[in-house]
Parts: C-alpha cells; structure tokens; sequence
RNA sequence: GUCCCCAUCGUCCAGAGGCCUAGGAUCUAGCCCUUUCAAGGCUAAGACACGGGUUCGAAUCCCGUUGGGGACGCCA
C-alpha cells in the first residue's frame, strides 16, 4: 500500500488545523496571513487552558561544546512558549553521531541555559518520565519505528550503491530537473531482496514518498504551506548498519517525548513534509510547527555560522565587540585565541561580563516585537507577553552595538552592590583582589563602580580602573599622556605646589578637593586644564577616566601624594640622566 | 540547476486599506555641558526595492520584475 496523499492537510491534528482549514474554504478570496496567525493563535491558547493538553516544545541541540547565539534564540522562543502556555521545556540532546566525549561537549551548553536562566523540565541532569533524553540512547525505539514504515509501505529497502545513486543525481542535474530516485534497486519482497543480496548488495531503508499531491500544513509564523510529494526525494531513514538517520529519530522522537509544539529555524521546513510522513506513517498526531527565520551575519543576510568567526572580524562593529571582550580576556590573562572567546558563542558573553538579561532582552527582540516602543522584558513579562504570531517572517541580523546598548541598560539599573558584585570576581581573577577580599577591598570595589557609572557597561570593564587596585608604585603609565601633561614645561612644578595645597585638604572628599582645585588654580591664574591633567596622570597613570576628584577621595590622600611624588620621582630622574 | 521563502531608515522592530507629513530603538553627525572619556543632555540626517493592477484611497491586497536567503546528504 502506498501513503495516502495528503491534500489538504493532516486531518489528525489539532482542531486548530480544522478549524483554519474551514475558515480558509470561507475566505478564499481574503486569506491573508494575519487571519490565519489570529486564528492559530487563538486556538493555541485555546488547547493549553480547555482541553487540559499540555504545550510541550523541545529544544534538541547536538553536543558540540558550545552554545550557539542563533541556537539560544530559537530555545528562548521555545522556553518562552513552553512557560506561556504553562507547558514544559524540554532539552533532548541529537547525538545520533556518537560522541567521543559526550560529557566535555554537553557541560558547555547546560551551563549556558543555566547561565541565562533557561530551566528545562525534563532532560540531561533532570531527567524526567521519558528519559532517557539522549537520542544514541534511543536506537531499538528508532529501529522498530523502520520495521513498522517497512510494514506499512511507506519505506522499502534499497539495494542500491552510493555510485548509482550519484550516477542518477547527475543525470537529474544534466536535465535541470530535481533529482528523483528511479527506485530501480527497491526490494519490496523477500524474494527481490534476495535477488539483489546474491549480486552481493546491501541495503539502507528509504522512505517512499507519494509521487502527487501536495503536503499542506499550516505553519504558526508562516502561516499555510505547501510542498508538492513528487518533488521530494525517497530520504534514506536507515543505514545498511542498522544506525538511523536524524529525521527519523526526530520525528520518532517528538512523538515520544509528546512535543504538541515543534518551534525551530527555518531551515528545517522544507524538512518538515518528510518529517510529516514519517509520523504520518506511523501514526503518530502531528505536532504544530513554528519556523522561525534565523539569524543573520551581521551587517549581511547569510545565516550566523560559527565556522565563519574570520569572515565577521572584518565587520567593524563586530570587531569592536570581540576587542572589547578581549581586552577584558586578556587583563584576566585569559588566552583569547580559544574557540568559545567567540561572540557567536554565548559563553563569550558570561566570559566577559554581560548581564545575560540583556542578552535574552537583546534576542527576544530579534525576530519579535510586542509593539512599536516597548523594549525593556523581564523575564516574567517576556513569558507573559510572548507569542507565535508576532514573530517576524525576515530574518534579522546579529547587531553588536545594540547588544551593547541593551547591556547598558541592565547594567545601570542594577543596584550599586549587584554591580560591585559582578566585577569582583574579574578583579580577584586578574589578581588586583586576592582570592577572599576583605570588607575594605569591598568597599574600594563599590566606590570605584559608583565613580565609573555608566562607564561600567560590562562587568568585565571593571578591568580599566585597575590603578584604584594597584599599590601606589606599580602601575602603568600612558607615555603619551605622561609627556603632554608632566613633561611639559612648567608642569612639574605646578603638580609639586598643589602636591603641598593636598597635604593640608580637610576633609579630603571629592567637594573638598574640587573648592581646592578652584582657590589653587585662582592663585595661580591658570586655567583648570593646566593642572588637572597633570594631576590625573600622576594619580592614575592616565589621561582619561572617571571624576577625577571622586578618584582622589577613593584613593585617599596618602596614596595621592605617594603618586605625585613617584611621578615627580620618575621626572627627576629622566633629567638627571639627561 | 530545481523547489521553497523573504523584502519599511545602515541595523533591529512598529504598521492588519484612510489614524502615515511612516513611529520607536540602535548607529551616525552637529551643538551644549564638562577636568578627560567609549560619559551625559539636546537636535538633525536617514526607509516603504521597482513596475503594473484592485480601490474613492495602497507601506498595507493581487500579479510580475529585481534583489536577498534557505533547502536540495547513507550530516545534524
């Protein structure tokens, strides 16, 4: 028997299929896809709250030690759907390869989703009622779902070689034409098999696609869909070893795990009518699909790949983000040349100090939108607020700079204590704090990022005051700056008498020092610039940075005046030599 | 090559035939403030890809063109 050709879409699914399929034949003058995504969606909240089935989505990554950025939006969007619908979020991992070090590549990505916050009900780690989650752990369910397409007629062995099947594939590219397979090696009964076994063949299982007909579904963000059967191929779903093939076991999968809702990159949809025969042929309900469109490089339109790290270092702003990173890599002594300091990877971001509510802010917005102003999503109104249906068909390129500008965000309105926190453990891992700070180094740490404000846009940035931390002779100076401020003609002299005005300031607090500042450059009948400068050199080491008169009353006046007289120091003994 | 999808400021989004002189964010530029700065404040510049329809009226609906992208594995 051969699979029955499905126009008009799989009769087995929700009622919201029904129910749009009946609109549709009402309207099918004005079948706009806004209608559609209304109705779709209506009857998506529909099924969680009457009929009490549960939303289930899934997120299956494959074990390859990093956590991809395009790979974390499309779980958001799932986990978000999930905890919209009071469902649960489920984390399968598709190692149908096996792998080697399968516990080196999975901890990566479960710290990511931890790290942001993406809790999974049931998966690695948690386990759950179907466990287990780990497709390799699943062969014998994948195995008997083949005999029963076999049995059913929807798959067939194929005796064929991998150099007939290509002979045939080039023969369709020579003609222009999709490649279809001639089925000229398909062994439907035990005696043709035979036949082929004798010439000493083996065989792999394809499927055996309809050859008309169209396959319709309706698509939750794209609205309704049609591919033709006769254009897909006869998919191979087993290896002559007996292994199966990923969609397959995905299909095979959703279904046992009862995924109701598969939300996934678009590039799975023109996958999706095989995934549909597949669980078609066994019988399987169909669960919902919702493609979402992918992210893009940014400033291009080709998908984000982490393989192409190169390619988008050339990209300014991009660039920009990695340098950053890498800066605040490097004043930790952390090697920058490893594979996750990578931007596409989310472990890059934790690395460096962003909040990852700002980067789940940042991502939700990349495809999505509530309206034409509101930008700033806790999670709780992220899950509130979430749906399908206004996520965008377009893909959206991955921007650096907004990223930025959301983490600036977070970060300013996190209390002073949640932002001193973030940096200590940058300072403890570049050394400037030991392994356990005592309360004034605490207290140093809190008047630093107090002082640096909205200067502190990562946590990481913490690393750029690194002198407030730093005995008073052992820290760098910016030569430039040290030349155009202290070399300068007169300069020394000046930073020497103010150096005097500071041994007496009562109480030496930032309002205090700025009233000195202004009687001392009066006397002098100079303007502030001729000394400031100076001063900040001298203290810090270099020629920008935050108030300068908050950074002396952090300092105190003891290491104030132990600086200038190392700056003056270091002069004097440049003229000596000279 | 075949099939499918997408199309509003540089970028991310708003837009459901009249609320559009197209809104917000980001980026950029200028000005202001200031001791410096990747700080802050204010202002500005910046888009409906093109061509046909439908309609009294189109960014919005339809068709085509162009452009971009994705999928075409015994990968996942």
């Amino acid at each position: 028997m051969t699979a029955p050709s499905m126009r008009g879409a799989a009769p087995d699914c929700a009622a919201a299929r029904a129910a749009a399929a009946t609109v549709n034949a009402a309207n099918n003058d004005t079948r706009t896809g806004a209608l559609w995504h209304r109705l779709l969606s209506f009857m998506t909240r529909d099924d969680t709250t009457g009929a009490g089935v549960s939303v289930r989505t899934r997120f299956a990554p494959s074990p390859t030690g990093y956590l991809h950025i395009g790979g974390v939006r499309t779980a958001l969007f799932n986990w978000l759907f999930a905890r919209r619908h009071g469902g649960q979020f489920i984390l399968r991992i598709d190692d149908t390869d096996r792998q080697r070090n399968l516990e080196e590549a999975l901890q990566p990505i479960l710290d990511g989703f931890r790290w942001l916050g993406l809790d999974w009900d049931e998966g690695p780690e948690v386990e759950g009622p179907h466990a287990p989650y780990f497709q390799s752990a699943c062969h014998a369910r994948h195995r008997e779902a083949v005999e029963r397409l076999l049995a059913g007629g929807h798959a067939y062995r194929d005796y064929a070689t991998a150099g007939e099947i290509q002979a045939e594939r080039e023969a369709s590219q020579r003609d222009k034409v999709r490649f279809i397979y001639s089925r000229r090696w398909m062994a439907e009964t035990p005696a043709q098999a035979a036949a082929f076994e004798a010439e000493g063949r083996t065989a792999v299982v394809r499927l055996k696609m309809p050859r008309d007909g169209v396959c319709a579904f309706d698509d939750l963000v794209r609205g309704p869909v049609e591919f033709e059967w006769a254009l897909e191929q006869d998919h191979v779903v087993q290896r002559a070893d007996g292994t199966c093939l990923y969609h397959l076991a995905s299909a095979v999968d959703d279904h046992h795990f009862r995924i109701t809702h598969v939300i996934r990159a678009v590039e799975h949809l023109s996958n999706t009518p095989r995934q549909i025969f597949i669980a078609r042929g066994l019988g399987y309900e169909l669960p919902a699909y919702a493609h979402l469109p992918y992210v893009a490089e940014p400033g291009g339109a080709e998908k984000l790949s982490k393989r192409k790290l190169d390619t988008y270092l050339q990209h300014p702003d991009f660039r920009k983000l990695h340098e950053h990173g890498a800066r605040i890599m490097e004043a930790q002594g952390k090697p920058v040349g490893s594979a996750s300091f990578n931007p596409l990877v989310v472990a890059f971001y934790r690395a460096v100090g962003y909040r990852p509510e700002a980067l789940l802010n940042y991502l939700l917005l990349l495809g999505w939108s509530l309206d034409d102003r509101t930008e700033m999503f806790t999670t709780a109104e992220m899950i509130e607020r979430f749906t399908l249906e206004r996520v965008n068909k377009s893909a959206a390129s991955f921007d650096p700079p907004k990223l930025l500008a959301f983490e600036e965000r977070y970060m300013q309105r996190l209390p002073l204590a949640a932002r001193a926190a973030a940096a200590v453990p940058f300072l403890r891992r570049n050394g400037a704090l030991p392994e356990s700070p005592s309360p004034a180094d605490l207290d140093r740490v809190s008047l630093v990022v107090g002082a640096a404000g909205e200067r502190l846009k990562v946590a990481g940035d913490i690393l750029n005051y690194l002198e407030f931390f730093r005995p008073d002779d052992a820290f760098p100076y910016d030569e430039k700056a040290f030349t155009k401020r202290i070399r300068a003609a007169g300069a020394a002299d000046r930073l020497g008498r103010f150096r005097t005005v500071l041994e007496t300031v009562d109480p030496f607090d930032a309002a205090t020092l700025h009233d000195v500042m202004q009687r001392f450059i009066a006397a002098e009948e100079i303007a502030i610039g001729r000394i400031i400068h100076a001063v900040r050199v001298a203290v810090t080491g270099k020629a920008v940075g935050f108030g300068l008169f908050e950074g002396l009353e952090i300092l105190g006046r003891e290491a104030c005046l132990a600086r200038i007289d190392r700056a003056l120091a270091r002069l004097g003994a440049e003229t000596e030599c000279a």
